[in-house]
DNA sequence: TATTATATACGTACATGCTTGTATGTGAAG
DNA sequence: CTTCACATACAAGCATGTACGTATATAATA
């Protein structure tokens, strides 16, 4: 073999990142062997140790590729203008949420490695606190867009926005966890928009 | 070294269950040798190896320590007829248990093992299974509860009691992983009991 | 523009350590 | 005397990291 060009470099840059997302998904991320990851890659592990100093930083690569994207689309929902009513805004972000997370298997199997293939120890201590800062990120938006709804008048009447916001962080958290936990969810799965309808209108004036 | 009587043994197998948690705790399951959770309890791995098959059949030995006792309780609180609004019920079960998380040092490592030190595959795939079906039985305890509350009247009219069970599920398996996650939960540690209150007040008539 | 030099993008090979499973020894309890 | 409750010893397989080879894209130079 011999060297490649630099957009074929970037591709099998891609690939060695989708074969890590297809190995760790199968193995568990400790489980998972780099010369596995290579050969699923279609590369040998001295390509994968080039574009990759360790498993480490391999696997901030996979996770990478994805939260950001979903970070931002979810911010983008809920700083809407378009929602007369902020906690429609907070609805739909979490309804949109749960949706792409059906639709698009890349990010089913990133926050299934993230969440329950993945064992937070000693490097990866700190890795779990930035797997959860999105979520904490989120929140903010939530107790912003739930501030905005208290001075509209359509919040309950009584409800704190922050305290509220926490209640939501904590069914959105778990409601992600039940589904990614077991394969049918326990009949979750389909009841997961009228789950985040009727945790929303229990918050509505 | 030569033969324990009975109890010695006894005694050695539980030491050997609590340097599993230990090393389990410290190491993540995949990342601990046998070599290790043998030389914290004071033993060598034949000792390991006599009183457990592999790494797995420790796992569950430290896994049922633990879930059997923390499930009866629970149950023991929701249906106690101790409490004339069986919502009483479900919010004292659910404060005791995250009083007894913080209390109980055993069952936070346990759990933080099985939340988020072990990786679910292969083998572990059906593990995670059981790890969630103490949830879904609390639930069904939740879900008869709200049934007694809507036959009582303290429910909030409207309410749906298997969907309210289904919310209060994911709200508590939320809050359980927000509070393993990080190391001071962003403040929500100490406002645990105030968010269990206010969860249960928006579903009181 | 043609030639040369160099860094690039890997593949290959090797040494090392770690872990597992099993096989066997062994001394005291029953 | 037998079985238990371990300790010890051994073999084998992986996975890792690094060192080295290598051919080509690309830049530098003439």
């Amino acid at each position: 073999m011999a060297r490649k060009t630099k957009e074929e470099a970037q591709l099998t840059r891609q690939q060695i990142i989708d074969a890590a997302r297809a190995v760790f998904h199968e193995s568990g991320v400790s489980r998972s062997s780099l010369d596995a990851v290579a050969r699923v890659a279609g590369v040998t592990r001295g390509a994968v140790y080039w574009h990759f100093k360790d498993k480490t930083e391999l696997f901030h690569a996979v996770r990478e590729e994805v939260s950001s994207q979903v970070l931002a689309r979810s911010h983008a929902i809920v700083d809407s203008p378009e929602f007369a009513d902020p906690l429609d805004a907070v609805e739909a972000a979490i309804v949109d949420f749960f949706r792409i997370l059906e639709d698009c298997p890349t990010l089913r199997q990133v926050l299934e490695i993230l969440i329950l293939r993945c064992e937070y120890v000693d490097d990866f201590v700190d890795v779990k606190a930035e797997v959860m800062q999105p979520a904490f990120e989120f929140n903010e938006r939530v107790a912003a867009a739930y501030r905005r709804a208290a001075a509209l008048g359509t919040l309950r009447p009584g409800l704190d926005p922050e305290s509220a916001a926490r209640d939501t962080l904590a069914f959105t958290t778990g409601l992600l966890h039940l589904l990614l936990g077991t394969r049918d969810a326990n009949g979750i799965r389909e009841q997961v928009p009228a789950m985040v309808s009727a945790h929303l209108a229990l918050r509505r004036r």
